[in-house]
DNA sequence: TGTCCACGTCT
DNA sequence: AAGACGTGGAC
């Protein structure tokens, strides 16, 4: 059977090639649960690489479910300090407190009910009846659909979809080693059968692969068009301190620190702007320094000495950085 | 130095 | 259901 060889030959490489990470560690069912819930809510849209840091001292210091229900917000979010997507951290705490009111400190143990939990959709429901549950599940994160496309010489944006990844699976295969099945393929893409220069030499499926056959290894990205917007940033500084207010005007960074700042139209001037990236927007900033007339409210001043006291997201940490230089 | 790319969920 | 949401790294 051709499904059987796939994936007896994913998870031999997989055996011999996978990367020691944190969350791979041998646990208790429980902790199975609560380090699967943590990571994949961490590794959404960033990185493995980036993650590893943030969540040993997430874990260190929130190591189950009941203290991660319980931790105040400000406090929380300061574990997410400079991870981006600040919402996700929100609604990791939210879950924890479903989990710790109506299920008993445990994960439920169906998609349906998983995907009723706050942040979790569908890549991450998949992901957890996978990993945590072992149970012969597929998450679609980016690397298990670029091997199912370069596979299958698929190209384009949405090509593998929830209905043919089932035909995919035809393909794949499984496993009765869910768990290490979904990682395998999940770390094939993400080391061997990466997005440029793949290392087909290394790939297991040399032989099973059209891309490979065609030597086309193309796949055709969706383009996300880029927004440039104007902002003018008002500096207020006293001694070493420096005005900052709670965002509730911009729907980026939400109620996070960040200068007071509008928006204004595309200056006609060359006055000099830094350039900044938030999601798809390319932020350009024009830096003013003000003196301090009336009240604003929601400020508070930040001592720059001390940003480490602070949770700031790095948009708010580059502008320190660059009044620092000058 | 600026541009592009990687990476899921929510509304 | 198109657009919003952040950051880091490669070139």
């Amino acid at each position: 059977m051709t499904k059987f060889i796939l994936t007896k030959k994913i998870l031999y490489w997989y055996d011999n090639n996978k990367r020691s990470l944190p969350w791979r560690k041998k646990l208790s069912q429980v902790k199975r649960e609560y380090y699967t819930l943590v990571s994949e809510f961490m590794l959404q849209q960033t990185q493995v690489a980036t993650v590893i840091p943030y969540f040993n001292n997430f874990i260190k210091d929130i190591p189950d479910i009941k203290s991660l229900s319980k931790i105040k917000e400000h406090k929380l979010l300061k574990y997410w300090e400079g991870l981006g997507y600040y919402s996700r951290v929100k609604n990791l705490k939210k879950t924890a407190q479903i989990l710790e009111k109506n299920f008993n400190r445990r994960l439920p143990g169906t998609i349906d009910q998983l995907k009723l939990l706050p942040g979790i959709g569908d890549y991450t429901s998949n992901a957890i009846m996978a990993i945590a549950f072992n149970k012969p599940f597929i998450p679609l994160d980016g690397n298990i659909e670029r091997v199912i496309k370069r596979l299958l010489n698929l190209k384009l944006p949405k090509e593998v979809t929830k209905d043919n990844l089932v035909k995919s699976k035809k393909i794949l295969g499984n496993s009765t080693r869910a768990s290490d099945y979904a990682q395998a393929l999940m770390e094939l893409g993400s080391l061997i059968c990466r997005p440029k220069n793949p290392l087909c030499h290394q790939c297991p499926l040399i032989k099973n692969c059209k891309s490979f056959k065609k030597k086309d290894f193309e796949i055709i990205k969706e383009r996300k068009k880029k927004i440039d917007k104007f902002y003018l940033l008002e500096v207020y500084k006293k001694s070493n301190k420096f005005l900052l207010i709670k965002n509730t005007k911009f729907n980026f960074l939400k109620n996070l620190q960040i200068f007071p700042m509008k928006q204004i139209s595309k200056p006609n001037n060359l006055a000099k702007t830094l350039n900044f990236k938030i999601s798809n927007m390319n932020m350009n900033v024009i830096i003013k320094f003000s003196k301090l007339k009336g009240v604003i409210s929601n400020s508070s001043w930040i001592d720059s000495s001390k940003l480490e006291d602070y949770t700031l997201p790095t948009f708010t940490k580059k502008i320190f950085n660059y009044l620092k230089n000058i």
